[in-house]
DNA sequence: CCTATTTGACCCTG
DNA sequence: CAGGGTCAAATAGG
């Protein structure tokens, strides 16, 4: 089978030092979920506390490597070409501007778009669909080879808030349990405004709402249903994402977990990287199982800004 | 009625 | 040309 991911050898260097410095934190991690899983068993290996500042270190490094990148990197979110959310012709544009964007000679002018290219793109594995944000599905597509067909998602906020984020949602054939989920851009808007219908006055989405979208004060609530649950992203958005996988899924595993988690993306998010890192600890209990908990608190550093996918298989990359 | 989803068409990239 | 990404009309659901 594929690897999840490659690397892409054009990744500069702040990149990849990151990267590697993620891989790094996060095998240190395993490590040290398994040490504090064996108590009695140091196998020769690090230590707890070693593993413990090994991580540290690692995650420290990548934010700094990180941040060096994003600096030089244009803004993504201003680049025209990068962050170019595939709306095309006239990107903000779009279905927002009707028959604007319809090109004379083109069939109700479809296919007005330009491919992103350069956009950013993270791709993570999770268990969940669901990251908390409010995603609108926009198509579907059979993939080669793939049993599973890809779903296309944009932020709900596209148009009210010109939001360019937009995902791809596909089962594993692998693992059908989990889900290969590629973020492309990152999301611009802010603070959770409504998405039309789907949010209530009394916005619970706010509570719930992930850290990227709003750097403001709104934690993530810790809300267990499972392992992964996190922002248990309420209701109607869940729901509109729910329906739209659960839809395409049906053919195997439906109904895997509940559909909230943590928006991992979030985390990862370029734009996020200030790391005004939200409530980590939340972020990192709602990636583990019970059994993990000790681990949990006993976390010392509560920094983890990246960990949320510790406990997955998953990858995160960047491309 | 309004909004989200479905789905076939269409374009872009390799 | 094939495969993949996006658009938007049609449809469904509240």
């Amino acid at each position: 089978m594929e690897p999840f991911w490659v690397e892409r050898p054009s990744a500069n260097c702040s990149k990849s030092r990151a990267i590697r410095e993620l891989v790094d934190g996060r095998d240190s991690a395993i490590r040290l979920e398994t040490l504090l899983r064996k108590p009695s068993g140091n196998n020769g290996s690090l230590s707890a506390d070693e593993l413990v500042v090994k991580i540290l270190r690692s995650f420290t490094e990548s934010i700094s490597a990180l941040s060096s990148w994003e600096n030089s990197e244009v803004c993504e979110d201003m680049s025209p070409q990068i962050g170019g959310f595939g709306a095309g012709c006239d990107d903000q544009g779009s279905e927002h501007s009707g028959e604007s964007r319809k090109r004379p000679g083109l069939k109700d002018g479809r296919g007005c778009y330009k491919r992103r290219k350069e956009s950013e793109t993270r791709t993570t594995f999770s268990p969940t669909k669901d990251d908390g944000h409010a995603w609108r599905k926009y198509g579907q597509k059979d993939i080669l080879n793939s049993k599973f067909p890809r779903c296309y998602f944009r932020c709900t906020h596209k148009h009210d808030q010109g939001c360019r984020a937009t995902k791809q949602v596909q089962k594993i054939e692998d693992d059908p349990k989990m889900y290969q989920i590629t973020y492309i851009g990152s999301h611009t808007c802010r603070k959770i405004t409504r998405a039309p219908q789907m949010i209530t006055d009394s916005d619970p989405w706010e509570s719930s709402y992930p850290p990227s979208c709003n750097n403001s004060d709104t934690k993530p609530l810790i809300n267990s249903q499972q392992s992964f649950a996190f922002c248990s992203a309420n209701d109607s958005i869940k729901k509109e994402e729910e329906l739209a996988l659960v839809k395409e899924d049906t053919p195997t595993t439906s109904s895997d977990l509940t559909d909230n988690l943590s928006s991992f993306d979030s985390i990862l998010l370029p734009e996020l990287m200030g790391f005004e890192s939200s409530d980590p600890a939340a972020m990192y209990l709602s990636c583990v199982d019970d059994s993990q908990h000790s681990f949990l608190d006993m976390d010392p550093m509560g920094r983890f800004g990246f960990d949320g996918e510790f406990p997955f298989y998953e990858n995160v990359q960047f491309s």
